[in-house]
DNA sequence: TCAATAATCATAACGTGTTCTAAAAAGTTC
DNA sequence: GAACTTTTTAGAACACGTTATGATTATTGA
């Protein structure tokens, strides 16, 4: 792919890697506490100048960390679920699946990102990475309308952009501390069920329901306090 | 209510103020540019300590901020609607009506909210105001259980939960600038519509529909490119 | 091989949030 | 009014992200 491009871009390359690398391991290592710019540097075996040469900021190489676990689009290829329905909720516990297996790791890393918003950079993705995306669900609830499970009077993109801000809300009150982790995939996915059962067919309905039981079930059984006060309200 | 503290605790609520004040205006004068403390404590006619003493962080200070707009929750009393429903979505527009009446400093508010987020003290939002909100929207969507309009095989506070995690979404959004100012009260209403209207009865649904559509529409006409994307890929 | 080019390096410096110190000021209590 | 307590103050200091500078090193192209 990028072999011959002279001796000075694959030096390059190797630091940017090294950097990336350091950064994920600090991360790693020094758990809540914040990477900082200096140590990072020593680590990687770089001058200070040189994250700021490659990347130009602390925000972009947090960023670079967060891209570079990549198998991600692959893996959604392979999607197992019979139906399209069955498909979104797979995508949806494979994409949270890298934060609930790593909750330490990737909430650190999400506070950086956040920590670190800047007047221009501010985005919490790279534009690839969210046109992947958006394309990768606008594909899944796509399929979900050809299948018949879902009407077709509502913009496909509203939805997906509706459950796109269901996430990102979720995975910031995560990062911040006020979602435990085992409530963020049933959260999510919960969301997911209400936006999509809304608009879904007699058959998706059958398809949906059960999902936004399973996950109602599972939220009330991690927070009782939930279901007594709905209960007192009620 | 509290006239009878002693001299020192009113002298202390004046400085208070005073910080609280002098952030408010700081914020919109310097627009996107962050406030720094000790030009804040400089207009506030304070020493920099004195922040910290009273508040604890900048975070804190620019939290006070915030919650200093306190009309809210009367203004949430009076919600005119004939019925639950449209009650919902006049709360909504109301609380959203802070944000897009003066994007610019609530956008700086919520981005310096978001960057100074520590260890520990990360939240949006005081545990008071945030459990006052809840148990507003709470009531509201009861408010339409109560009325037919909602079926009740599902958590009230679930839904409240997912509503929450889609503002939540669509504000980091707009904070960061990946959302515009216009389309903010259609997303979020959009949401919301789609929560709702998953859980709705026939009669609930009648309500919620001409909602939707209206909504759909202005982010249509908003964004042309959406719509042309969706027709291409159906 | 040699000049030209590009990148990195060490290092200092700036701005900013935050903490710490001791001194001064203000309020409270008797 | 005097002794006390509480709070603020000025000022230095620290940690951190970031920028600038000039020297050094490595790569390129002829």
């Amino acid at each position: 792919m990028e072999d011959e491009l002279g001796r000075r871009e694959i030096a390059k390359a190797q630091r940017r890697l090294r950097i990336i690398k350091a950064a994920r391991d600090l991360i790693r290592e020094t758990g809540s506490t914040d990477l900082a710019m200096r140590t990072l540097a020593q680590r990687a075996e770089v001058s200070l100048s040189t994250p700021y040469n490659l990347f130009g900021s602390k925000r972009a190489v947090v960023l670079a960390v967060l891209e570079d676990e990549r198998d991600f689009t692959e893996r959604f290829q392979k999607l197992d679920g019979v139906n399209a329905i069955d498909r979104v909720f797979a995508a949806h516990e494979l994409g949270f699946s890298y934060y609930v297996n790593d909750p330490e790791f990737y909430q650190t890393l999400w506070r950086t990102l956040l920590s670190t918003t800047d007047q221009d950079e501010t985005d919490l993705a790279s534009p690839e990475r969210r046109e992947q995306l958006r394309a990768i669900w606008h594909g899944l609830v796509t399929d979900a309308l050809g299948d018949g499970f879902i009407e077709n009077d509502l913009s496909i993109d509203l939805i997906v952009q509706s459950m796109g801000s269901l996430t990102g809300g979720a995975l910031l009150q995560w990062a911040t501390g006020s979602l435990a982790t085992e409530a963020l995939v049933p959260t999510v996915g919960l969301g997911y069920a209400l936006c999509l059962k809304a608009q879904a067919t007699p058959s998706g309905k059958a398809l949906i329901q059960p999902r936004l039981e399973a996950y109602q079930d599972t939220l009330l059984s991690l927070t009782p306090a939930i279901s007594e006060r709905s209960a007192a309200t009620l």
